[in-house]
DNA sequence: TTGAGTAGTGGGGAATTGTGGATAAAGGTG
DNA sequence: CACCTTTATCCACAATTCCCCACTACTCAA
């Protein structure tokens, strides 16, 4: 390119406070996973992808363990992007075998079928405590499955630790 | 990039806080949301928003739970910085994982119809207590969504508090 | 005043989504 | 190999959502 040097500067700089540039813009249009949504697991344990999920999620899946009883699932560049971060772990530490553990042993890969739903795999179901009525959540960069009765439980007990977080973000300036 | 030395100007001139050169008018005087509207919800769920509002809306916009049960809408471009903020929050404590989810599981992306309206979610319509009667209020980089008796409470309370603020001010000698 | 244009509201019909079930394929076991 | 269990693929249907059109109230200028 002509310009490169205009880019690389503007690179830098942004790499250094705001990443805004377009590829950024795009995974913050296109890519990003958001919303709450109740959905049913059926007989069989499959469960309906929202639709506006589906096709980010499109190009494969991984569905594992989740922190607080969830479950997670991650497209796949965003799956390889954790797999790096968690191979970068210190082994000789205890709580990151377990986490690696938890992360990865747990792992599966999904396919969404022609009706837009995956097979969540027994022993996840019962890990995350899944009956019938499941939320699912987009959280920007993956999915997360929950009971329906525990995600309203949690959200319960946590809706007072996050309005001190949001007021200590207001005073930042949000 | 054709545009890149533009794009170099203008972030130099946000960067040095000089607000009379394009970019920065545009930013002051068109993505300025202020004002304080009484809309009604359908039967539907929909809402109109108000015509002053919609331009700056219109390339994109967030809707998502806010504080003191209302709803905010902000514009693409506020919400990635709001995005960034939340994304350094140490993902380790479980009472950030707490308020990202509150944020971005909350979140929903909208967009505006042909008649100028939105749909808002279920969800947020239960999360804010809205019925029929709302009122749309503009915040300058953003849109809050009220329903009306809570939003007509809340003014009750905080003149009453706005006074006693006003008074210390006195005293301190503003 | 009047007519044009815009803003807010309501509703109908088509397309999509979520869900349940039926049928076909695959895989393991005696 | 036959048989049974499990898994995958396909079809059907109700509910929801999306998209378009119509209507009224209001604004503003001629």
């Amino acid at each position: 390119m002509a310009n490169s040097a205009f880019c690389e500067g503007k690179r830098y700089f942004l790499k250094n406070f705001k990443p805004s540039n377009p590829p950024l813009r795009f995974a913050f249009t296109r890519q990003m996973l958001l919303g709450e949504y109740t959905h049913n697991l059926d007989q069989k344990g499959r469960m309906a992808i929202p639709a506006k999920f589906r096709e980010t999620l499109a190009g494969g899946a991984i569905i594992t363990r989740g922190l607080d009883a969830c479950l997670f699932i991650f497209a796949n560049t965003e799956w390889e992007k954790l797999v790096m971060k968690i191979n970068a772990l210190p082994l000789a530490q205890a709580n990151s075998r377990a986490f690696t553990r938890l992360m990865l042993a747990g792992a599966m890969d999904v396919e969404i079928d022609k009706q837009g739903r995956i097979l969540v795999p027994d022993y996840l179901r019962k890990f995350a405590g899944l009956s019938k009525e499941v939320v699912v959540a987009g959280l920007y960069t993956r999915v997360e499955i929950w009971d329906k009765n525990r995600w309203a439980e949690y959200k319960r007990k946590t809706e007072s630790a996050s309005e001190e977080i949001a007021e200590k973000l207001g005073e930042l300036g949000i």
